[in-house]
DNA sequence: GTGATTGCAAATCGTTTGCATTCAG
DNA sequence: CTGAATGCAAACGATTTGCAATCAC
């Protein structure tokens, strides 16, 4: 299922990249996450791969991986930039509020958006920026069932 | 043309809070904007009104302001963090790559968009978080015509 | 060896908080 | 007067940079 690590390192060596245990550690780290994680909890889950790991390699490698187009950098209002894999080439997230779990969506109807939008205020649109938030299914099902305390929590909460 | 200044102040009386010169001097900053600005732009701004004026001031109120829903916080790939007027109660913006300028629009067409997303990943969708980047008609003009220099820059820039 | 990589410490930047002073009603 | 508001200084958290030690080839 986390089978991404192989690749992304494939693809760094193809851009003249060292793969180094600290970098394969971090790889890991991201290859197998489920919901957009901050830089501390990506270095704690390095750690475990490879614990003499520091702060700022990460931030490197996080770096090589965005540029790469591995990683997607989201702003969600609670705790600014956390990272998620970029599984196509662009494609927008629908973050679980409850549980941070995120899911990957293409671009479905949003050119007649786009079109209309541009011809009414005259802009040229380069760019598009799209995060939708809202329950995910497990959640809701949690949520419903036993309406008090949460089962599972993710390592990562978000609002809007 | 800036005439929002005296409705937020209104506002912000109605909700029990003082307007008192350093915040007037905020209000007046950021009922004029035409682009998205950071904190430090319109502290820039206000010290034209209210020179003493400090910076932690200027983000408790906009911090008021941000929950009044006069201003909206955007998240801009270079710099983080700057705020645009709310004119409308949800909107989103299309912000100009090339000077700054941003205009809102409407949720048009994204009802259908945002139900086929909700079907299709079982999410139940509660909120969204749209911006457009794109070149403003005044840009794509000055950009044709002579081809060079930029010729009236706003005080904010943007990428993504 | 040589250049890339690492990680610590320190610097920087944006934002928040503690607190004594000042202001408005 | 009395509570609200201000602003300085300090604290804080995230991110970047300088640099000497280390690693890969």
């Amino acid at each position: 299922m986390s089978n991404a690590a192989p690749l992304l390192q494939q693809s760094m060596v193809r851009a003249g990249y060292k793969v180094t245990a600290p970098r394969w550690a971090v790889i890991k780290a991201v290859a197998g996450m489920r919901t957009p994680l901050t830089v501390h909890q990506i270095l704690a889950r390095s750690k475990r791969t490879y614990p003499r790991l520091g702060l700022v390699t990460v931030y490197r490698t996080l770096e090589i991986l965005l540029t790469l187009g591995h990683l997607r950098r989201l702003h969600l209002e609670a705790g600014c930039h956390t990272y998620a894999a970029a599984h196509s080439t662009h494609a927008h997230y629908m973050i679980c509020s409850r549980c941070g779990r995120a899911v990957e969506f293409d671009k479905c109807r949003m050119q007649a958006m786009l079109r209309s939008v541009a011809q009414r205020t005259g802009y040229r649109i380069s760019d598009h920026w799209l995060e939708l938030f809202g329950e995910c299914p497990r959640c809701q099902q949690l949520h419903s069932s036993h309406q008090a305390k949460h089962g599972g929590q993710a390592d990562a909460a978000t609002t809007h």
